[in-house]
RNA sequence: UACCCCGUGGUGUAACGGUAACACAGGAGAUUUUGGAUCUCUUAUUCAAGGUUCGAAUCCUUGCGGGGUAGCCA
């Protein structure tokens, strides 16, 4: 017996989703979900590529088993594409989790098929080959406030246009010589509708095909026919693609013998605070060596935040977070930065390491002595285990973690002050040494045996601060690299206006190379492991830097900062 | 200044003609062997003006603001 019983609260769709869910209903796509993630294989994925493969490969997730998303290579332009780029895009996908199966393509696949309809466009008088140069073609085009003028090669017969493809497509002209361009509106306010080029002679060597062609399909005339021929139910594209979509629409209409008709939508693009999202001036970024390639960790590259540190779990649920619109938002880094924070919070192991040390003597603690202290790996895992640190008579604390003449609210160590190191007992500053410069360089302290194991003797001060520390004679020194933001402005495009550059806005302070005192338990540590140095920071074991025994840290992120001394105002 | 798209707390999103909500960020407190985490509480929002309606963030008009578009790039 079924009962009636309140619905349950629908989740919220974005709109991509609603017209999803109403072309289902309507049968509008045939009961199926098709979608494609179409990067052209000239650069590395980015952040932006990340919320277009969350988006297309999540939904084919979303509506299986009546789904799926293709992988296609959009390499219709041999002069800026590499095999490079094609094997590190299928990298990133699978690393981000996703995977296409057996449904991996190319445009280039599709060139006798889309070189077919261009004669059929031809014979139909929908297309014609046009001998005016590029820049008379633009002066044609005329602006976004005045219509363009016809071609005097616009009304070719279709015979003779024929004819002219086939000698461009035989190799016979040069590039620039002629171009075929589609019939369609040179009064157009769209301007992709004035007759818009389909195909350009380019003698360059292609990635995959070779030297077969010298005729290459435009973006706006492969695109849709290629979206077609693979049965795409849904063409998910950004913003600026939309002045496109009636010339979509057009191909779709005048081109006989699709197997299926996809429709274009378009979403805003993501926007990410202190970064960039061109492919163009990241790969600027690269070629004047600003930064160490397409994979340094300041990168908002996939594969640059992959070695960073930055789970794709957490990649994928800032996707989830930051919706799907058509509003051209900022968004801020924070918001990625604590979907990291948040599951490497789950997954680091704890770890001691002091970044900038001062040497501590424990003057009551036998000379020659070593105790080994159990200290769990990941407080929130029970299952991460414990391991062994060593603890001697000298030690390294953080050297922020003393203060010779405290601000108001400091609860670390002070001259005569008490506080706790972790897991161990708490110690008193009994006397500061310094050089003859005033600068800090040892602190003689006494421990108090009562304190070990987190014990609180009654009627005694309590002590606020608890530290970090590592025994002197037992750490590892090994190199940590401390990544900061990669420039000081929000929006970097717009920062160097008056230069017009970007890199006027690089942060001088992006990476800081230093030298860390760590407990000796991280000679085991794994290249592309997660390690929380606890209260300093997520740090990852770089992949390409790592040597066994010898690990090489990067910083993931740092710990949201609680305490900070303010600069005290003069 | 032609056409197209878009305007909801500081930021990003939800509410689909019927009580403006969630997350991040900010603030306060509790708790804590990480000034982390966790848990409470909290500050703050419909671009503007008209109109339709019993009722408008939502529909209409105008204005204002932001973004996009004039590659033989994608």
């Amino acid at each position: 017996m079924s009962v009636e019983s309140t619905p349950p609260a629908a989740p919220s769709l974005d709109f991509i989703r609603e017209i999803i869910a109403e072309d289902l209903a309507s049968g509008a796509c045939g009961g199926q979900v098709v979608t494609r993630f179409p990067p052209e294989p000239n650069g590395y994925l980015h952040l932006g590529h990340a919320k277009s493969i969350c988006l297309n490969f999540g939904l084919a997730q979303e509506h299986a088993p009546h789904a799926r998303c293709h992988l296609r290579f959009d390499d219709t332009n041999p002069t800026k594409e590499e095999v490079e780029y094609v094997e590190s895009i299928q990298e990133d996908v699978r690393w981000l989790g996703f995977d296409w199966g057996t449904h991996l393509y190319y445009a280039s696949d599709y060139f006798e098929k889309l070189y077919s309809f261009a004669l059929q466009l031809i014979d139909k008088g929908l297309a014609y080959v046009d001998d005016q140069s590029a820049e008379e073609i633009r002066q044609g085009r005329g602006t976004l406030t005045s219509p363009g003028v016809a071609s005097p090669y616009r009304d070719r017969s279709p015979s003779e246009n024929r004819a002219l493809f086939e000698r461009m497509r035989a190799g016979e002209f040069k590039e620039g010589e002629r171009v075929l361009r589609a019939r369609i509106d040179m009064g157009s306010p769209n301007m992709n509708l004035r007759d818009p080029v389909l195909y350009r002679v380019l003698h360059a060597h292609h990635h995959r095909t070779g030297d077969a062609w010298c005729l290459y399909p435009m973006y706006d005339y492969a695109h849709p026919l290629s979206d077609a021929l693979e049965g795409i139910t849904h063409s998910l594209c950004t913003l600026e693609f939309e002045h496109h979509r009636p010339l979509y629409d057009w191909l779709i209409e005048h081109v006989d013998g699709l197997p299926s008709r996809p429709k274009q939508r378009e979403f805003a693009r993501l926007n990410l605070t202190y970064t960039l999202m061109s492919k163009r001036k990241l790969l600027r970024l690269v070629r004047e060596g600003l930064v160490s390639g397409w994979n340094d960790p300041r990168m908002p590259t996939l594969s640059g935040i992959r070695r960073r540190g930055y789970p794709a779990a957490a990649v994928r649920q800032f996707c989830k977070a930051i919706g799907l619109t058509k509003y051209p938002s900022l968004t801020e880094l924070n918001l990625l930065e604590h979907h990291v924070r948040e599951e490497l919070n789950r997954i680091s192991r704890r770890v001691y390491a002091v970044l900038n040390p001062v040497r501590v003597v424990l003057t009551n603690y036998p000379e020659g002595q070593v105790e080994f202290l159990e200290i769990p790996n990941n407080p929130e895992d029970e299952g991460a285990g414990s391991r062994q640190v060593p603890l001697s008579r000298e030690l390294f604390i953080e050297a922020e973690d003393f203060m010779q003449h405290p601000v108001p609210g400091f609860h670390r160590l002070v001259p005569g002050g008490e506080v706790r190191l972790k897991y161990a007992f708490c110690i008193i500053c009994q006397e500061v040494i310094t050089d003859a410069n005033g600068a800090v360089v040892e602190l003689r302290c006494t421990y108090d045996d009562a304190t070990r194991r987190g014990a609180k003797p009654v009627g005694r001060p309590k002590v606020k601060g608890t530290i970090h520390w590592v025994s002197a004679a037992h750490a590892l020194e090994v190199p940590v690299r401390l990544y900061d933001r990669l420039f000081t402005a929000e929006e970097p495009e717009s920062a160097g206006e008056q230069e017009g550059d970007f890199t006027a806005a690089l942060n001088p302070a992006s990476l800081l190379e230093v030298s860390a005192r760590i407990e000796p338990s991280i000679a085991e540590a794994a290249p592309a492991a997660h390690y929380q140095f606890e209260r300093v920071g997520y740090f990852f074991t770089d992949p390409q830097d790592s040597r066994p025994g010898a690990p090489v840290f990067n910083r993931t992120v740092t710990l949201k900062e609680g305490f900070t001394i303010k600069p005290t105002a003069a």
